[in-house]
DNA sequence: TTACTATAGTTCTAGTTAGAACTAAATTGC
DNA sequence: GCAATTTAGTTCTAACTAGAACTATAGTAA
């Protein structure tokens, strides 16, 4: 078992996703917006609105920390609760139009600053590279499932 | 420009250190230490100690953090603050003869819990995959500095 | 030397974070 | 149809987070 190597690739995991934490919320921070509410703003962009539920699965905030953001991104007035009329536990959380036009305005432009970072590689390089997070994430899953039960 | 195509890669790298999160900090948790502290503490051991200064720049905790990850530390009695010799600015940070202990009884039980997510990988799978990691930390890197001067 | 500049750490603020306890509404089982 | 369980969201707590302003010490340059 040669325990040496899997140590620098989670040091390597975490030095990525720093930096690509660093230039993107510097960029998202000069739009007014803290990352977690960028992610919301881009979640609810192009669609009806959705549950709190579905929010956080697709930002993998918690529920508890939603809450929170939701509420600071209402008082700002980008987005509103709507009471489902299916379900009385259910909210549908909705950019309102003012949160539309921030969205249509600074989407774009989050997605160039991004696209700058992948010039110099290949759809080749980009597919190998998502692979292999593809690969890290499911054992990751694997493994922390294993432990529950 | 195949714009899609970077966008999954960003999803799968925030898939994919999320779900590293949630395994390694539940593993960290039952040992009574928060991820950060953690780090720290893996940080000092076997080491003679050394400044907040480095052991931010190692652990990619800012300094402003780090002073009360530290504070925390030194409430538990698991580290000290010992002012330099050489420069009046500077302190070392030292685990104590109690934080020695706890990192020679966690760190193992760590190592452990995390090799197992790696059971399944070649060697050679590992180092493909770091080498993934460590051309998305350069390129993200090189974009940053390039956005600054 | 004396002013200027850079560096190390602390403090402060606003926000995010996870996890646990809680409330209310829905679903399931009997 | 009622009790037991599950689910959705909120609240609470302790801690981390970055960034900016601040203090103190050190290094540099005239």
């Amino acid at each position: 078992m040669p325990r040496s190597i899997f140590l620098p690739l989670l040091r390597e995991l975490s030095s990525a996703y720093q930096a690509f934490e660093v230039y993107s919320s510097a960029h998202v921070r000069s739009l007014s917006l803290t990352p977690a509410q960028f992610d919301i703003v881009a979640t609810l962009g192009n669609t009806p609105g959705m549950s709190p539920k579905e929010l956080g699965e697709k930002t993998l905030i918690t529920k508890g920390t939603l809450t929170g953001v939701i509420d600071r991104l209402a008082a700002k007035k980008i987005v509103r609760r709507v009471a489902s009329p299916d379900d009385g536990r259910c909210q549908i959380i909705r950019l309102t139009s003012q949160g539309e036009k921030l969205f249509a305005r600074i989407f774009p432009l989050h997605v160039a600053h991004m696209e700058r970072v992948f010039a110099g590689f290949s759809p080749g390089d980009l597919e190998g590279i998502t692979a292999s997070l593809r690969l890290l994430r499911t054992a990751f899953v694997a493994a922390h499932v294993s432990t529950k039960p």
